[in-house]
DNA sequence: AATGAATGAGGGTTCATTCAT
DNA sequence: AATGAATGAACCCTCATTCAT
């Protein structure tokens, strides 16, 4: 390709040139306003999160640095601090993206009809760690906040909120299977717990030797081995 | 005794020469680097270590300063650097010092005479949660090295390590229970993984809701599913 | 003009397709990384260039402190770190700066017409104390450049070229006397050589003992001298 | 060779065991203590300084640490300052040290019968080379001091006395060979201080540039050339 | 709405110097 | 006389945040 000329205009515009030979030049004049509307600024915020996500994955919280962010973001840095009043709002603006959504899925299995408990649970794990394995950043991202729990408040609550929602929904389904006599449960709070436990323990234990665990071996046989304990 | 001429070289080595005769000599090299003082030396690491322990569980590995740690170890900042080569290198060192010492209650529990391994588990556990409440930082430092693994081949290796042996400790006793006919257990790999990861998961939550979970009356309720399950 | 879709890439690109029909269209992949103010950036350079002359020169290359070069640049310490990534690049950077132009005088000298070769180079040496004596510190940075010559591969490559060109210079000045016949002259670059090495020998003691050695009276003599035992 | 064992006695003793096996044992006590006389104190002050003209040449005055220094001289860093109460003062303890001796080659050629005054220079200068040659941190070293005379008088003093002589032993030596008849000199000081710049200035462009000077060709050259002019 | 130049407090690390043994 | 453990001031560099345009 030749050279091209790029020329900004005072018109949000740019013009391109593409001179072909000396004399003879393609002009192509863009207008790089991105459209103003009221859905830019969650746009943006999409667009940082997700920025966000990449980068405190890659480097942990501590360590990911504002611009870093921003150049994800292909904005400058200013304009994060137009959306985020500080690197710790979008900290907690990253949490709490992530862990609203983090149990759609299981919602959605829940309300799935004529299933087994065992076979609701087999096929959210399945799910879980597909999503896991296409990427890695979120598991990174998870114990980020973990670790980082004990220290601030808002991150506590998050989280004690996130896995509270967790075993009701576990639970839930437990209770689905009970009333359908798929087995004899005596408290399905406290079987929940085991399971929360069960997932998060297994999931600790590949995130820190991929080689030793497989998740998708591992988990479904952990969740046959549990249910047949209920029994 | 003949005569003996040592000579001074440049790397810290005196050359002996034993004349025998004008003739025949005996050379012995050997380096002078007098053992930097051993006592003080493992007495400064341990009070740093125990410094570094207190302050990165409080502040968390990126946010605790050399400063405060130096502070807490009743030493001068400079002082941390005759034993520690950066703060990497502290961080590495806490790592080790902590987890070699993680596993010593499991095996101590494991060579006791005459318990049923349900015993030895629920012995275990309690002596566990002993440390964890006695010491809240030592489980914001376990949390503060998993979400950093990701990231440092170190501190990756060393947890893989730690956690093999933790399964290869558990599975061992898995074994006793099994050649004493308390359980017919098919792969007892697979139950210690399962243990490890109900252990690890419990903690987590725990660990991020203090309110919700009780480790001293969970923790045997789960290890007696767990047992009850094997049956 | 057809319609235009900008895409924006992930590496500060805009991609422009130009659909001239649904199935043709050109596309144009434009850098869109907006050249950082040139102005601003070259001004701040020469500012700071400036402040590291003044502070180099008189406290040393090593001794001289980063706040100190802001301070006398009017700028704050994380602004120098905008335009030279550490000091050593803004060490580099002065050398670079300082030795590109000391040789602009000799050039425009050699050029000037009708003049004899001993009449330039006495108009030159001129020139020379002159700069020196308004600037002490531009001395005393051309010493501390030297030390480090034997240290830094940069130093010692920029100021292997310099002397090449000031010796380059001066046998081209001595032979455009020759082609004049003010001298039968063997070797030019020979000659050149000692040119050099007495004007830098003049300033070497000059630079150590300023009583003792009067450049404005010495070096016409010298030169005088050199051009004396050339016939 | 096998395993050695040094073993530390309080009597300022090592005792170094030889194990040629598990039982036959060659112990050799040698008395480390070294010899307790007057001379000591400039014994250590010659091995101090011999150090530091070693690590000053190396890594220059200001970036040389006094640790490296120690370790060169086989003495603690404590010791150094037993001898020298600051770095400071090694550095001009080291100046004096090495410009007393400078001249010495010098006076001596000076004091050699029947040579005529050329003859004495090229003398001269195939010594200083070989000098150069043979060690280069001394060059190194004496541009440090340059570099630095701008700022600390007590190093320009040494440098203007030292100049000084040398200009005078110059001098002295021209005026023999005017005694001689050699040549018809008008100023003999005029012509030691372009003497002088002429070997600084060659020195310089050597340092510089070791592939584009040869000093062991140029400077008889050169020499010559001085002579060939005072005719 | 967006930019990016500018800031400056803060942290990791170094190293000359001291001093108890 | 010699040691080396300890100190802490100093310095380079980073990076979250601000603000004029």
């Amino acid at each position: 390709m030749a050279d091209i000329y790029p020329e900004y205009g005072f018109d949000n515009s740019v013009s391109v040139y593409y001179y072909i030979t000396d004399w003879s030049v393609i002009e192509l004049k863009v207008n790089m306003a991105r459209p103003k509307n009221p859905e830019i600024r969650s746009e943006r915020q999409q667009q940082i999160l997700e920025a966000a996500r990449q980068i405190f994955g890659e480097h942990g919280l501590a360590e990911a640095r504002m611009d870093d962010i921003a150049l994800a973001a292909r904005l400058s840095k200013g304009t994060l601090y137009l959306y985020y009043k500080s690197k710790d709002d979008l900290v907690v603006g990253l949490l709490e993206a992530l862990f609203s959504q983090a149990l759609v899925q299981l919602r959605a299995i829940i309300e799935l009809p004529g299933l087994t408990a065992e076979a609701r649970m087999i096929h959210y794990v399945e799910r879980i760690v597909s999503l896991m394995e296409s990427d890695a950043s979120l598991l990174n991202i998870s114990y980020e906040f973990y670790a980082v729990a004990a220290r601030r408040p808002a991150v506590r609550d998050y989280l004690q909120t996130y896995f509270g929602e967790y075993r009701g929904l576990l639970a839930a389904l437990l209770e689905q299977g009970k009333a359908r006599g798929e087995y004899p449960l005596v408290d399905s709070g406290q079987a929940a717990l085991t399971l929360v436990a069960l997932l998060e323990g297994c999931t600790l234990l590949w995130f820190t030797d991929h080689t030793a665990v497989n998740p998708r071996q591992t988990l479904p046989v952990v969740i046959r081995q549990f249910f047949n304990g209920l029994t």
